[in-house]
This record gives structure tokens, C-alpha cells and sequence, in this order.
DNA sequence: TCTGGATATTTCATGGTGTCAAGTAACTGG
DNA sequence: CCAGTTACTTGACACCATGAAATATCCAGA
């Protein structure tokens, strides 16, 4: 929690206000591609993980930062278009796996595809420009490398 | 927009990744300041954005890109909690301003406090790396530059 | 002046997201 | 077998967001 008060200087502030830009951006495209495959952002969220490997309601809830009982409702509504199945796990018979179907894994590949953000903006910049971003960001978020949730 | 169809590099790939990743951190971290204020992530923007000039209805609708109907209730919460504060436009009679109350303006301006994404994580960079980065993101962003709505 | 069309805001209905509290089913340790 | 814990669901509620329809106001032209 930082205790931060006094005021940053004015590049910071710059950098602060560009991040905020990009965040925009990247929402706005997000919220798009989701909507040309009838989504919402959130449950093109929850699909782009399923499609990675099928997890628990619970760690799903873990990974999205929400409650469990919001899980429910979301895998309900993707379950009601055929995009997410439950299954069974086979060791625990409390938990269940939220795990796409063929169709939710044809609709997860082409949201990542539609996805532009990755390509458009990122093509202003020439390789070395790239990795030198690269670098920074990793800086940026470097106390928290997380990765197992 | 992009025909984009080909797969991005490798390192593309981890830059948007990384991107991503500032993405949910700062929307973790505006969510937290905006509840330590008792407000929720749009009404802390909501509320940031009128701290700085009082605006129109539709004008926020815009800026915030949401429909007009949905600011009324917006606003109407912030106004039920004396942040905010409608005004008559003086040279229009439809219009309605809408403008922070001293408290909203104390708020926002407690919210930008504790705002820390600004500082917290560029700490970790030294200011030539700040500048790096902002001509980074500057140059990724570069082909929109808007300003006026 | 009157009238028709455009604009600003609101209201209503609807659906998704999110929280919290309570409930049920199943696992775990004694 | 029993108590406590864990996983998921349900129900009530608030907020965000959209779209269609209503109201009030402006504006341009006859």
C-alpha cells in the first residue's frame, strides 16, 4: 500500500496517462471482437481460459477475481449456447470442470483471431522497439510474477 | 478493421501478453481506490471526468462511449450521494450540466491520491526508461491521437 | 407565426455482471 | 458415525449497459 503523497513528476504523470490510453484501447477492442462472436467481455474471458484447460468453478473464480457464485451464472449462460459443457472430476465429486465444447473452442480460436489489438498497434514498432518494451513492462509488473494462481 | 489473419511473432505474443497484464492491474487497482471511496469503477471515472469541467449529458455519454440513457442513472446515483450536481446550460434548455459538488470535488481528488498505480510500479524505473517507454507507448497509440469528441 | 424535424434528457423494460448470505452435497479427520 | 470444511448453487439485491419510446426544447423554413 503505498504511501505515496507527494505528487509525481509530470513524466510519470505522462506515462500514467498513456498507460490509462492504452487500457482504454485495449478494452474497447476486447468488448468488440467479443461482440462479433455474440459475447460479452467477461465471457470471452471465460471462454479464452476454458479453452487453455478445462478448470473448476472455484479456480475459475480464483483466476477472474470474482465470486464463486458469479461463476455459476456465466458458465450457465455459455452452457445454454453450447460453448462450455460441466463435467464431472473424476477424484472429487463436489467440484466440477467447466470445459469447452467443440464449438466453444472453434469460437475461442477465432475471438483470438479477431483480436487484433495484438497486431495493429504493435506493428508501429520495429523489433527492437518491441523487445525494449517488452523489457519495460516486465520491469513495470516485475514484483509480482505470478503465474500459478 | 485488420485483416490481420497471419500468426503475430513470438515476441509480439509477449507483448500483448504483458500488456494484458498491465490491463487487469490497473483495473484491479482502480477498483480498489474507487472502493475505498465507496464508489464503483465508472463512478470514480464518471467523477474524475466532471472534476475537471462540468459537461453535458450527452458529452459524458461520448467521453465515457455508453448511451445516453445509461449516464441519467449515473448521475442520479452520484446525485442521491451529493457528489454531484445538476445545472441548467445557459444557453440551452435542454441540456443539463452536470458538475461535481465541493464533496465530489474533495473525492476526486482523494481518489487521484490514492490512485498508485501512477507511482508504484514506475518506481521500479528510472527515468530514462519512463521516457523510453512513454515514446513507446506513444508511437503504439500514435494513429489516433484524439483529443475532441 | 406555425409547423416539422432534429436534439437532449429521461423513463421503462431487459439482460449481464457482481456481491453477499444461505442452502445442499460431498470430502475429511477424528 | 459425526463435526467441520469445501464446492457449488440459489436467491435477493445493486449497478452497468442497451434500445425503444416519451417529453421538452431548439431550429429552419413556409
Amino acid at each position: 500500500m503505498g504511501t505515496g503523497n507527494t505528487t509525481p513528476d509530470p513524466l510519470t504523470l505522462e506515462v500514467v496517462d498513456l498507460i490509462g490510453s492504452v487500457v482504454a484501447r485495449y478494452h474497447q477492442e476486447y468488448e468488440e471482437a467479443a461482440a462479433r462472436h455474440a459475447l460479452t467481455g467477461p465471457q470471452a474471458r471465460l471462454l479464452g481460459l476454458l479453452s487453455l484447460e478445462p478448470l473448476p468453478m472455484r479456480r475459475i473464480a480464483q483466476r477472474l477475481k470474482c465470486e464463486p457464485s458469479n461463476i455459476t451464472g456465466m458458465v450457465d449462460r455459455l452452457e445454454a449456447r453450447g460453448l462450455v459443457e460441466r463435467r464431472p472430476a473424476p477424484d472429487d465429486r463436489r467440484v466440477k470442470l467447466a470445459a469447452p465444447t467443440e464449438e466453444g473452442l472453434r469460437t475461442a480460436r477465432g475471438l483470438r483471431e479477431s483480436l487484433d489489438f495484438a497486431r495493429e498497434p504493435l506493428s508501429a514498432l520495429t523489433e527492437a522497439e518491441r523487445l525494449a518494451l517488452r523489457d519495460l513492462l516486465q520491469r513495470m509488473l516485475g514484483d509480482e510474477g505470478e503465474n500459478a494462481g
